[in-house]
RNA sequence: GCGAGGGUGGCUGAGCUAGGCCAAAAGCGGCGGGCUUAAGACCCGCUCCCGUAGGGGUCCAUGGGUUCGAAUCCCAUCCCUCGCACCA
């Protein structure tokens, strides 16, 4: 298909052979603290996309990067292959879903190696093997006997088609959809293990500040998530049932609660429904939750309110969550917007007690005033200010507490599925449930059975067992662990893949750990990323790990997009990396990928894109073999050492680019240099050494995201070894004088074409570019520095300015009017050498001959507009 | 509603966390030129307005402000994207 361009398929599959019998991204176990680099596993579908490919492509390329760069390196690949899909193949294949998972492994390996992915396969983890979920087991057992794992009845998110429970977490939008499969999710009760995530709260939210390497975005998606809210919970008394507390943020607006509210499903509702036919007619039939309108009935009953003593009627109303606070509130229509609206509705008093300030009055009969402000009728609290009042009320009343909610609930895992791993835990009759032994784990998975519920329940041998405690018959426990629990882990087990006595070597993860830089999809910003740290945190406090964050720098990869909208099966705009890679090769669509955008911005795929890219790659390919040292004979000239220092320029700026992750902009560089090398060998016959020098530069810089070509390439110019193991470019360019001297050529070709066109000059004879005298760069200097009202008198106390008489006069006025502006730049010699450098390309574009000269050399009147940083130009006509 | 991030020249999109070097990078598209039998590719320019020597004007969502000076800082408004949401 591109016949034009270069053989890609065989210099592909050469290096990939190659790199694999040489074993080059191997990561030995003793190496010391290397940098870990690390993609999200996917999920084995059996099938690469270009999400995918973008995401291994980014930490392919930093891994490289940090190689050459002289780092050790982890950079290590697995599969997150326990899961719901495999199932459900497995019954479409009549097959099992462990060999449907291990085929698709097989598939995505060949075509991540086709990819030119270099990882350590030494250390591939594979979830769904019992020498890894053993260890999930573990876990389990350890979290146990810390406290942290809890069993109980729960109202659970139920998906119909998964038919599997569902985290919270898990459980998208308004909609209430699963996120794997978008069915609407159902509530149901059910017994289920729980991770106590909620005992880390305070410090899962509380670290985030410290994690200067996340997006703010995830890092506030994570505050969101866990919720944390102070306030206080007040008693309530209600006659007959005891006292009822209420959460509330807004202790301050106590003087203003004018009804008392309850979840339908609150205790005391439920013991209502039996007496009150009202209750039971609102809570079994009209109750609406997901109603955007508020409902409620009243009740018979009064709730004191603890601090005022007043008697305040009690609603049952669906607006109450039993799981929000403590399923019951105070009611303060006058400064709640919900409660006002409710008020409204039921009849209930509105009563202001907070105004903006101490004289403002307050009306609250429209709508509440909701911000905090000064306490008014709220009899001795009268006055203060709503902060202090919070904290005074809540002292002053008798039971009232502070009290930290959270939105963040346990992490339920239990998951009525086969392909997933087995909870250790046997039931037995007379015990309950047992933890099973450490000794006797894994408990692997049966066989896999074809039925319509859980395989689990069907497979009666591995069911039926007997008790670890007591050894009377008892039942396995047939849920299998959420597959967030295989993912909150796996970063450690790279360490040491191997290891059969724990999950991980301990000494190896304190040093190889953390994670330096993670890459994958903001998808996963509070799940996957919030569990990692839990466990994370969990391991630290009970296995002795000296880290409390898995993940130092994450960088959430942008989408990659067809036409502005993201690729996906359904909407059948896929473009397949199979194909790309057979039309165009592996560094074409890496090279692409990583060119067209910010790794974490989102950008759309297109063909011109890819061709183009592909054709770069073509013509530097030619570039390289057309290149013979022994028939370069060109001088070390003008135009020569103008190369060399774009060459510098190209790697001081490419190197900074590549530490920031902004490949992008390294990449242009490099396509840059590539392009001026070109240019170079177009006008003039190149100087050996400056050229060889610029296409290797341009081929290492190139490497990390193209890196098949660049072994080729490498090799063709005589380089030694693997490209992959060459060390990086160096270059002693400061960056901000590489970009002061581009800016200076290209400020005076600009110059130079404005004249020419304004003046309306058709065939310049000779361009003179005259470079200002030194003693301006000195006066420029003072007057930078200088802090007095009027520099003119400073300059004149130096007596090499003072003798320039009125042009040093002329030029301190120009000066002191732009005093507050003026900045030194490059230095006199500087400019001289960069113009002189780069006076071919203005040779080259207007065809005549340029001279670049010192103040001295020239002419007066031409010298007195030259200055710092913009040269004086005159240009003769015939 | 709450929170986060944005609104830049025909389009895409840098710069804006350290205000002046910003009429504002780069790419695409468009226009002109070179190369070529020709097309493509490639190379060189131009692409807000005015201007016969590098000048001037207007400009970075809108309106105000701070400053000698603002795309860059502050305030308000409008719009867009994302996350959370009857959260007490």
């Amino acid at each position: 298909m591109n016949d034009d361009g270069y053989d890609h398929r065989s210099v592909e599959r050469r290096y990939q052979e190659a790199w694999d019998e040489a074993d080059v991204y191997r990561t030995p176990d003793d190496v010391s603290d290397p940098t870990y680099v690390l993609g999200m596993y996917p999920y084995p579908s059996g099938e690469l996309h270009m999400g995918h490919v973008r995401n291994y492509t980014i930490t392919d390329a930093y891994a490289r990067f940090n190689r050459m760069r002289g780092e050790d390196v982890l950079h290590p690949m697995g599969w997150d292959a326990f899961g719901l899909p495999a199932e459900n193949a497995a019954k479409e294949r009549d097959t099992n879903p462990r060999d449907w998972t291990f085929d698709c492994i097989d598939t995505m390996r060949g075509q991540m190696e086709s990819m030119g992915f270099g990882y350590d396969w030494d250390r591939e983890i594979t979830t769904c093997t019992p020498k890894y979920y053993r260890w999930n087991q573990w876990l389990f057992r350890r979290l146990h006997e810390e406290g942290l794992v809890e069993q109980r009845d729960a109202e659970v998110n139920w998906c119909p088609d998964c038919e599997t429970v569902l985290a919270d977490e898990q459980v998208e939008g308004e909609a209430e959809l699963c996120w794997r499969c978008d069915t609407p999710v159902e509530q149901r009760e059910l017994e289920q293990w729980f991770l106590k995530i909620t005992e880390y709260a305070n410090e899962l939210i509380d670290a985030l500040d410290e994690l200067e390497g996340w997006p703010d975005s995830v890092r506030q998606m994570q505050r969101n998530w866990i919720g944390r809210q102070y306030g206080t919970t007040l008693p309530f008394e209600i006659d007959g049932h005891g006292t009822v507390e209420a959460f509330t943020t807004r202790a301050d607006t106590v003087y203003g609660a004018t009804f008392f509210a309850l979840a339908p499903d609150h205790p005391i509702s439920q013991e209502l429904i039996k007496t009150d036919d009202e209750v039971h007619e609102f809570v079994h039939h009209e109750t609406d939750p997901e109603g955007d309108e508020p409902n409620g009935v009243r009740t018979d009953l009064t709730a004191t309110n603890p601090v005022t003593g007043e008697e305040l009627p009690v609603f049952v109303a669906d607006f109450v969550l039993s799981d929000v606070g403590t399923g019951a509130l105070m009611g303060v229509p006058g400064h709640d917007d919900r409660d006002h609206v409710f008020a409204t509705k039921m009849g209930v008093d509105i009563v202001p007690v907070i105004a903006p300030s101490d004289e403002d009055d307050v009306d609250v009969s429209e709508s509440a005033f909701t911000d905090d402000g000064v306490l008014i009728n709220s009899g001795e609290y009268s006055g203060l200010d709503s902060e202090t009042a919070r904290k005074e009320i809540t002292e002053d009343t008798e039971g009232a507490e502070l009290t930290t909610q959270y939105r963040l609930r346990d992490w339920g895992i239990s998951r009525q599925r086969y392909w997933g791993t087995p909870i250790p835990v046997v039931r037995c009759s007379e015990c309950g449930p047992v933890l099973v032994p450490k000794s006797e784990l894994p408990v692997e998975l049966p066989e896999f059975v074809n039925t319509t519920g859980n395989p689990l329940d069907a497979a009666t041998d591995w069911k039926e067992t007997t008790c670890p405690k007591c050894g009377g018959e008892a039942v396995r426990e047939t849920d299998t662990m959420d597959t967030f629990v295989d993912s909150s882990w796996y970063f450690l087990r790279y360490v040491s893949p191997e290891l059969t006595d724990a999950p991980f070597d301990l000494d190896r993860a304190n040093d190889w750990m953390p994670v330096d830089q993670y890459v994958g999809g903001i998808e996963h910003a509070v799940m996957h990323l919030l569990y990692s740290r839990f466990i994370t945190k969990f391991f630290a406090d009970a296995e002795g790990l000296e880290h409390r964050e898995p993940f130092t720098n994450l960088l959430a990869q942008g989408m990659v997009q067809l036409d502005g909208s993201k690729m996906s099966k359904s909407k059948g705009n896929v473009v397949s990396p199979q194909e790309i890679v057979e039309d165009y090769g592996a560094d074409t669509a890496r090279l692409f990928m990583m060119q067209a955008a910010q790794p974490e911005r989102a950008f759309d795929w297109t063909e011109e894109g890819v061709r183009s890219t592909y054709a770069f790659l073509t013509r530097l390919y030619d570039l390289v073999e057309s290149f013979d040292p022994e028939t370069a004979t060109g001088e070390h000239d003008a135009v020569a050492a103008y190369v060399e220092s774009e060459i510098d320029a190209t790697i001081a700026v490419a190197t900074e680019e590549y530490e920031s992750l902004t490949f992008n902009i390294a990449l242009r560089e490099a396509q840059g240099l590539v392009r001026t090398l070109r240019q170079y060998a177009d006008y003039t016959e190149p100087h050996a050494a400056t050229f060889q020098r610029g296409l290797e530069t341009a081929v290492l810089l190139l490497s990390p995201v193209a890196p098949h070509i660049a072994e080729s390439l490498y090799d063709e110019l005589g380089g030694e070894g693997f490209v992959v193991n060459a060390a990086w470019p160096e270059s002693d360019a400061d960056r901000s004088t590489a970009e002061d001297r581009r800016r200076l050529v290209e400020n005076t070709r600009e110059d130079v074409r404005q004249i020419i066109e304004v003046a309306g000059i058709d065939d310049p004879e000779r361009i003179d570019v005259v470079v200002a005298p030194e003693w301006k760069y000195r006066a420029l200097e003072v007057a930078v520095e200088s802090d007095a009202p009027n520099v003119i008198g400073e300059l004149m106390q130096i007596p090499e300015i003072k003798k320039q008489g009125q042009a040093a006069a002329d030029y301190g006025k120009d000066l002191q009017a732009e005093r507050e502006a003026l900045s030194v730049g490059l230095a006199v010699d500087e400019e001289y050498e960069a113009l002189s450098a780069a006076a071919w390309l203005i040779e080259r574009e207007f065809d005549a001959p340029v001279r670049v000269v010192h103040a001295a050399d020239a002419d007066e009147s031409t010298v007195a507009k030259a200055t710092p940083g913009r040269p004086a130009i005159d240009i003769l006509e015939p």
